[in-house]
RNA sequence: CGGGGUGUAGCGUAGCCCGGUAUCGCGCCACAUUUGGGAUGUGGAGGUCGUAGGUUCGAAUCCUGCCACCCCGACCA
């Protein structure tokens, strides 16, 4: 491990990619464009995972699987959604390969006679399967989630935030009615909210999506957007109100109670491993991680300080008996007792990883029945009685979780900046960043005007911004409401 | 996919302009002394110089193709 990070203040991309590769996030593969997530970085995504599975099945879903090919005449059903992914697909055309002299290479003789897409989302797949699945009224609502990976063959790749190959997971729901899929992608969308909210201490904005950035066969797209430490704001989670638009590609159509036959309504929602890009560059600073205690695999790091193998051991026993209790809680903790480093480096690189609470202890300590316990948020440290530390370090680790949310709402408040003339959004957008809430007049061309003189886009127009008259920035047409502007990832 | 940059030990680098078999730091291994914020000393190991070709008596160095990564654009979660 070699010691320093680039500082946030100078070069925040370089930062980001030396922390995530550092902390042990993950890496660039063989594959261009794909990762390899390591342990830590998987272990976090895990936790993700468990508390999400945990959201969608008490909201009455259910888990499946569903083949990561699709047979390419499916993604033609739907026209727009073809036209959103056509040109980022990877697409099978052999399924044997032959020995040559120098190796292998594909068998001309095994082409197949319909290709397959490596899925770069399911809806085709997934609606195909369910015009078999509905029938009737009685057969819905249909709610199923997979856990699953996709393909997106992206130009311009970084870690976690934009890779070829990434791991997701993908909702698809069939409803009897337009209001009950509304309900259900908005329901869906304040899951994400709160999870990014509660779990990741990301405060985010809910809101609708542009028709110029929704989802390519979408009615509605409703999403979550945060906002990161450079001022860049990021989609954390999406939710697709699909209208009738696959039901009608694929013809799934149920009799309703009075013998009609209707096309159902469908819904389509996701969180990606983006969402660790996110927590990396929510709360990290330049000394390394900062993990929410919620997401961090690791809660409490334990370092003894002694001198020879009897202080170890004396230190050990009681630290052993510490770690029960904590665990005992639901605290995981790690002993960090490799003889092989010293405190000082053990320090750093628990910080590096993000570890939130570190406790160490030495033999002034079991001279005195106390520990040091150090918090990862804000560097403080602090001599507290060892006995008290089973209940002590609970709530501190409920602190850091709130204590980090804050200040991610603080700097987002502080960079969410109302403007009502064309000269300031630019300087805003230049010299602070962060949202900017502005009036527009609806139109797509006035949105891809600003998108090309100042690279931000329309995040989304917040659900709850207030009605307020007002004209637009650029063209000084009508608005009725202020929509949420940033340059983003 | 367009423009720019980079690629030398596990990591970070010097050398490249001006061709002669590779520098330094961190890390690694051994031993000793150390251990309350990234230890110190001594000794040691580790290299197809991204890759394939070309020029040359000789290539890390010059030329060409390819690959990967980074930055900027277009596209996108």
């Amino acid at each position: 491990m070699s010691k320093g990070l680039p500082k946030r203040s100078e070069d925040y991309s370089l930062w980001y990619n030396e922390l995530v590769k550092k902390a042990g996030l993950a890496e660039n593969s063989a594959v261009r464009g794909c990762m390899v997530i390591k342990p830590y970085g998987y272990a976090i995504w895990e936790r993700m995972q468990r508390v999400l599975d945990d959201m969608f099945k008490a909201t009455g879903h259910s888990n499946a699987y569903f083949p990561l090919f699709i047979p390419k005449s499916y993604l033609s059903r739907e026209a727009d959604h073809v036209e959103g992914f056509a040109k980022e697909c990877a697409v099978v055309t052999h399924y044997r390969l032959k020995a040559t002299e120098d190796g292998v290479t594909v068998d001309p003789d095994a082409k197949l006679e319909e290709e397959l897409i490596v899925r770069p989302t399911s809806e085709t797949i997934i609606w195909s399967t369910y015009k078999s699945w509905v029938q009737s009224y009685r057969d819905l609502p249909l709610l199923v989630n997979q856990w699953a990976n996709v393909v997106r063959w992206e130009m311009r790749t970084r870690l976690f935030l934009r890779t070829a190959e990434f791991l997701w997971q993908e909702g698809h729901t069939a409803h009897a009615t337009a209001e009950e899929a509304i309900a259900e992608t908005k329901q869906m969308m304040e899951v994400y909210a709160e999870f990014a909210e509660k779990y990741i201490a990301l405060p985010v904005v809910r809101g609708v999506k542009t028709p110029k950035e929704r989802f390519a066969g979408a009615l509605d797209t409703y999403c979550i957007e945060g906002l990161m430490q450079d001022g860049k704001a990021l989609q954390a989670g999406t939710s697709h109100f699909l209208g009738q638009n696959f039901a009608k590609a694929f013809d799934v159509k149920f009799a309703t109670k009075d013998g009609g036959l209707e096309y159902v309504w469908g819904t389509s929602w996701g969180v990606s491993t983006r969402l660790m890009g996110a927590l990396v560059m929510a709360h990290s600073d330049d000394e390394g991680l900062v993990l929410p205690p919620k997401l961090a695999p690791i809660q409490v790091v334990i370092v003894p300080i002694y001198k020879g193998e009897e202080q170890l051991a004396q230190i050990s026993e009681k630290v052993l008996k510490l770690k029960k209790e904590l665990e005992a809680k639901g605290i995981s903790v790690k002993y960090d007792n490799r003889d092989t480093e010293r405190p000082g480096f053990k320090f750093a690189e628990w910080e590096l990883k993000g570890v939130p609470v570190r406790v160490a202890i030495g033999n002034r300590d079991l001279e005195n029945g106390t520990a040091e316990v150090a918090r990862r948020d804000t560097k403080e440290k602090s001599t507290q009685q060892f006995d008290s530390l089973t209940d002590y370090i609970p709530a501190l680790l409920d602190e850091i979780q709130e204590n980090i949310y804050s200040k991610a709402f603080n700097f987002r408040e502080e960079h969410t900046t109302k403007v009502d003339t064309y000269e300031e959004f630019k300087e805003v957008l230049e010299t602070k960043g962060g949202f900017v809430l502005a009036h527009w007049d609806g139109t797509s061309e006035t949105e891809e005007r600003i998108k090309e003189e100042t690279k931000a886009t329309i995040r989304c127009i917040a659900l709850e911004s207030p009605e307020e008259d007002g004209v637009d920035m650029l063209t000084g047409k009508p608005s009725k409401q202020r929509v949420y502007f940033a340059k983003a990832y």
